[in-house]
RNA sequence: UCCGCAGUAGCUCAGUGGUAGAGCAUUCGGCUGUUAACCGAACGGUCGUAGGUUCGAAUCCUACCUGCGGAGCCA
C-alpha cells in the first residue's frame, strides 16, 4: 500500500511503502536511522540488522543525503518520536542516488543557502513556512468567498502607473511602452463597481533599491476592494480577516508553528478588534518616547513604527495621515481638509506594516483636482475617472502584504524565506 | 543611493608581518535508540581580484568586485 507521511496514523501497524528522500541519517554497526522526508512530513524509519536480509542493512548503512527511496515499513507508535510514529523498515529500493548534496546538516551561511534555494527548500524550516504561507492563502479565499465576495485578476502589464512614487519595472509592449503592475487598485476599483465586493491576489512588482529585511522586488498582494463600504466597514473588514487568516494557522499548522519555534502565545490573542490610533496621537506618542526626529507631517521610519507596534499586543491601525504623504485618490476627513481616511495596519514584533487602506475619492471634480496637483497624465486616466462619472459611490478597500503577513506568523525574521524564490536588490537566480 | 561589516578547504569559521589551521561534509574503520548522534583515521587550499610597501604579506596600503546588516522608500 502506497501511503504518505501524512497519512501514517491510518496505518498503524500496518505495511505500507513510501516514497521519500533521506534528510539525514545516523547509524551504529546494528541499527540505523533514516529521517524520511516525502514533502506532506517527516518520518523517521529505524533498520535492525538483525531484522532485516544482509543487503537491506548494508543498503540503509550507504544511502547517501537526498537519495530518493521507496521505503516498505510497518507503522509503529513510539514515543521517541515527536511525530508519534515511526517506521520499522522492511525494505529500501533507491530510486536516484545523489552525490554530493550541497546543503549538510550543518550551519551555513545567507548567500550559500540563498544560492541553494532550489534545494533549501527542502529543509524542515523552509517546509514549514511555505505550509503556513498556503494555510494563509487557503484561508484568504475562504473568509472572502464566505463573506460574498468575488475574486478579480488585475492586468500585470500595465499602461500607467496607480501610484506616482514608487519605481516601475519598465518593459515594451509591442510598439508602446509598459510596466509590471505595483498594485491592482484602480482596476478593482473598477471591478467593484460591476461584481460589488471583489479581491485579487497578485504578484506586484516595486524597481526599489530597498535592501532590507522587509523588502522584495516581486512580491504578492491580497487587494479587496468594497463598493458603498465607508472607512469604517472597511477597516472592520481588515480586523476580522488578518484574525481569521491567524486563527487558521493555529488551528491547521501546528505542527509547521512547533517546528519554527514560534510563541503561539502572542497569536492566540489576535482577535478582532483591534487598537487604534490617530496619526496626531501617533506623533503624540512617540514625542513622549523620546522621538525627536519627527513631526507632524513626516511620514513614519522604521524605528517609529516599532516603538507604535510595542505599545501593543495586537496588530494597530494608525489612522488618517496627512494628506501631503499619501496617494491622490484618498477621501479627505469629513471635518479637516489636512488628513485623509485611511489607516496602515502594524503588525506587533517588530513586522511593520502590513496593510495599507482607505476611503477612495468618489466625487469626479475633487478626484480632477488631486490628480492635477500629483501631475498625472489626465489622457491615462480617462478609464478611471469614468468611474466617477456613471454612477460614483463610496468605496474603499484595503492591500495585504503576503509576505511580510507570512513573516509575523511564521515568526521568521527576513522576509526573502517567506516566497519560494524571492527577487531581491542583487538576485534574480534561481 | 548612503552608512557600517565581511570575503581563508565543498560548508561554518580561527589565524593581525615569519612553515596554511579546526569543526562539519566526503571516503574508510568502530559502535543496538540516535535526534546537527558519537569515537578514530584519511582526503581536502591560486587566503575575492588587480596593483603596491617589505628580505618576507592571508595579515599593512590603494582601487575594484561580491555579499551581509541597517537607513531612505514602501506592502
Amino acid at each position: 500500500m502506497k501511503v504518505t507521511i501524512r497519512e501514517v496514523a491510518n496505518y498503524l501497524d500496518q505495511e505500507i511503502t513510501i516514497g521519500a528522500w533521506l534528510a539525514n541519517k545516523r547509524s551504529s554497526g546494528k541499527i540505523a536511522f533514516l529521517q524520511l522526508r516525502d514533502g506532506t512530513g517527516f518520518i523517521q524509519g529505524v533498520v535492525v540488522k538483525n531484522e532485516v536480509p544482509e543487503e537491506v542493512f548494508a543498503k540503509a548503512k550507504s544511502i547517501t543525503q537526498e537519495s530518493s527511496l521507496y521505503v516498505t515499513a510497518t507503522v509503529r507508535k513510539d514515543e521517541r518520536s515527536p511525530l508519534g510514529y515511526e517506521l520499522a523498515v522492511k525494505d529500501i529500493e533507491i530510486i536516484h542516488e545523489a552525490t554530493d548534496y550541497p546543503i549538510t546538516p550543518k550551519e551555513h551561511g545567507t548567500e550559500f543557502l540563498m544560492d541553494h534555494r532550489h534545494l533549501w527548500l527542502r529543509s524542515r524550516k523552509q517546509h514549514a513556512i511555505m505550509k503556513i504561507r498556503n494555510e494563509i492563502i487557503r484561508a484568504t479565499y475562504e473568509f472572502f468567498n464566505k463573506e460574498g465576495f468575488v475574486k478579480v485578476d488585475p492586468p500585470i502589464l500595465t499602461g500607467s502607473a496607480p501610484e506616482g512614487t514608487t519605481e516601475l519595472f519598465h518593459t515594451k509592449y509591442f510598439d508602446e511602452d509598459a510596466y509590471l503592475s505595483q498594485s491592482g487598485q484602480l482596476y478593482m476599483e473598477a471591478a467593484a463597481m460591476a461584481l460589488g465586493k471583489v479581491f485579487s491576489f497578485g504578484p506586484t512588482f516595486r524597481a526599489e533599491k530597498s535592501k532590507t529585511r522587509k523588502h522584495l522586488i516581486e512580491f504578492w498582494m491580497i487587494e479587496p476592494e468594497m463598493a458603498f463600504y465607508t472607512q469604517e466597514d472597511n477597516l472592520r473588514v481588515q480586523e476580522e480577516y488578518v484574525s481569521f487568516i491567524v486563527q487558521s494557522v493555529l488551528e491547521n499548522c501546528q505542527l509547521e508553528l512547533n517546528t519554527l519555534e514560534r510563541d503561539t502565545s502572542k497569536l492566540e490573542n489576535i482577535k478582532a478588534p483591534f487598537p487604534r490610533i490617530s496619526y496626531d496621537d501617533a506623533i503624540k506618542l512617540l514625542h513622549e518616547k523620546g522621538f525627536d526626529d519627527i513631526e507632524w507631517g513626516d511620514d513614519f521610519g522604521a524605528p517609529h513604527e516599532t516603538a507604535i507596534a510595542e505599545s501593543f499586543d495586537k496588530p494597530v491601525f494608525i489612522m488618517n495621515y496627512p494628506v501631503g504623504i499619501k496617494p491622490f485618490y484618498m477621501q479627505p476627513h469629513p471635518d479637516r481638509d489636512d488628513v485623509v481616511l485611511c489607516a496602515d495596519l502594524i503588525a506587533p514584533e517588530g513586522y511593520g506594516e502590513i496593510i495599507g487602506g482607505s476611503e477612495r475619492i468618489h466625487d469626479p471634480e475633487l478626484l480632477k483636482q488631486r490628480m492635477e496637483e500629483h501631475k498625472l497624465p489626465a489622457e491615462n486616466y480617462k478609464w478611471y475617472l469614468d468611474l466617477r462619472k456613471y454612477g460614483s459611490v463610496p468605496h474603499s478597500g484595503f492591500g495585504l502584504g503576503l509576505e511580510r503577513t507570512v513573516a509575523w506568523i511564521s515568526g521568521v525574521d527576513h522576509i526573502r524565506e517567506t516566497i519560494p524564490f524571492p527577487r531581491l536588490l542583487n538576485r534574480l537566480y534561481p
